[in-house]
DNA sequence: ACATCAGTTGGCGAAATGGCCAATTAGTTG
DNA sequence: CAACTAATTGGCCATTTCGCCAACTGATGT
């Protein structure tokens, strides 16, 4: 693998590590109804609001999330509405897992 | 977040974080134009063969490829085609990063 | 049986991650 | 200004991840 497909690789997997948290995969669920402050999403995810905060901005330094302040909280906001979408593609992962009890799972096509 | 919440999270997240390494990324990128044995990985990705075993196994564990042992090599494939899609959605994520320059990104509509 | 090649597993050290607490910054209100 | 709330940041520690090496398993060939 040479430097430069190691770099695209690299930054597409950082994205996907983003997500790749329990907590901020609940929170971009959320978000994905509406924007929310941090307050809120604290006490949804139920755990202390600097862990909170650290999440959020893992999700936006990935360019995943948009934040802007408005007095004295702070709102986050989905930038990326397709970020759903994975969610019915990891499902398809999963069925596909509980089905393959005689490893004659379907496999893929060429794209 | 209730104990049921939790868990849902928890096993997509797995499966987000099986795929969130370049190496790994790479690997099903790979994989999604055919079948390969671990000595091709190997060679494709160009780090020990323990590491690649590994990474495979990762991938495997989360009901990501299917592996075959076939004489002396095994093949991994591909179990869910889908998982390509995922990189169009990254490729949109960061598109939206480059142009959010004025904060005027788009916001994700409700679902 | 022995050597060889493909692959997996265990172990080790280095680095990254996660979560809480404490300290700090920044609006808001009295 | 002082008190309060929202949020971020730094520090610390426990846990996990990563990648190489070495050892082991299994099939193939001589």
């Amino acid at each position: 693998m040479d430097a430069k497909t190691q770099a695209t690789y690299e930054v597409r997997a950082r994205i996907l590590k983003a997500l790749a948290h329990p907590s901020r995969l609940f929170m971009v669920d959320v978000l994905s109804r509406g924007e929310r402050c941090v307050c809120e999403l604290t006490e949804l995810v139920g755990a202390d609001m600097s862990t909170v905060s650290k999440h959020l901005s893992v999700l936006k330094a990935a360019g995943i999330l948009a934040d802007e302040k408005r007095g004295m909280q702070v709102y986050y906001s989905l930038k990326v509405p397709c970020v759903m979408g994975f969610f019915d593609c990891v499902s398809e992962v999963l069925t596909s897992r509980t089905v393959d009890r005689d490893g004659k799972a379907p496999v893929c096509q060429r794209r």
